[in-house]
DNA sequence: CATTATACTGTATAAATATATAGTATAATT
DNA sequence: AATTATACTATATATTTATACAGTATAATG
């Protein structure tokens, strides 16, 4: 997937709000009035450029022929997807990464969530949280000591404790002897937090 | 809601599957040649009875404007009580056990389960269980050897692997270095298998 | 320095589409 | 017996919409 301009990201967020608020996709026309363009070949332009990248398939021909190639999976009433936890990148809800969708009521861990993500190693065996356990993920940057967040630190992406030391020291514990502390220093390395477990199930 | 005659019934689905398979809603030519109708006035007049009756909206003057009015999500959801794990006598469902009911998904841990069992002590923590979690447990008496029963022995309720050694010798081994197994003698000692663990919620 | 991608406005038009109107026919309801 | 809802065909048309063509301008790339 090549890169995508902030303007063309702009409409195909555009093209998915549009979506989730109407059931339909935007027309040309429609967009335009979104975004504020003045001609339809504004949003045309944007459309071939998004097609040619793979963001979206434009039926030809057809009104309102545009489907988004990996829509965020909405998350209506009940059913969550499960990511994997892949090595390089963050989960993300894209659909080659969703195994499958699990229904579960709102609410089922106290407080809200996002998405399930499975667990891959043993770095967390002390916390109970086991290979193949499903973690489920409120993504939220609002992390205090203790919680156990999903982080990315430059290309990689693990489950752990975090605490923080110092103003910008972060350190990322596993719970497992055989694996050591990871201490992060803000200000030399880019640390992002996607979000936070706040529930498990485990799938016997 | 109105009643949905079967024809009806047919063009709703038509929609719903051309959305799934498309990603935008139909015209009425399309539903035509769905369903084999030779005039668009015939789609046009279903897709009116069914706005009229509820089920789909219908942006005047848009094209493809249809869009599917969600029924009540029903919760498909069961009510399971949550016991706990009372030092003395099996886990009953006596409602002064009961520390409340959780709405579940059938099926949700690839079996069937009867209730939830929440968990004391660290005996299991190598297996990632751990304080507090629910484990779901289904009655039965169909135990294999490494599966995590209930047991109940004499007047003792725990959670633990079992293994049987011996015709009449099981072993119920706890996953934590801190516990000792325990080896039981059938002939000297009664054993009540209350049922076993098919999966496992932490709520956080 | 030429080329390509991005990011727009403005205009035009063929094709796609919703939708009205005119019928026919059957079954259910009042 | 009259009305209403269902279930269609057939034709027509105003409107919606995709999309091409003609420009302008800037930044990046080889």
């Amino acid at each position: 997937m090549k890169d995508i301009t902030p303007q063309q990201q702009k409409v195909l967020d555009c093209v998915q709000v549009y979506l989730n608020k109407t059931g339909f996709p935007p027309t040309r026309a429609d967009i335009c009035r979104e975004l504020g363009f003045k001609s339809p070949n504004s949003a045309e332009t944007h459309l071939r450029a998004l097609e040619k990248k793979g963001f979206i398939s434009i039926e030809s021909g057809t009104s309102r022929g545009i489907s988004i190639i990996n829509p965020e999976v909405t998350i209506e009433g009940d059913e969550y997807p499960i990511v994997g936890l892949v090595a390089a990148g963050l989960p993300t809800l894209a659909s080659e990464n969703v195994e499958k969708v699990l229904n579960c009521p709102k609410g089922f861990f106290g407080s809200d969530f996002d998405y399930f993500l499975r667990v891959r190693g043993l770095s967390m065996k002390d916390a109970g949280i086991m290979e193949d356990d499903l973690i489920a993920v409120k993504k939220t940057q609002e992390i205090r000591n203790g919680d156990i967040v999903i982080a990315r630190i430059e290309d990689e992406v693990t489950v752990k404790y975090f605490q923080r030391s110092a103003p910008n020291i972060v350190h990322l514990k596993p719970a497992n002897n055989d694996f050591n502390d990871i201490e992060i220093n803000l200000e030399e390395t880019e640390l992002f937090i996607e979000g936070k477990s706040v529930g498990l199930i485990r799938e016997n």
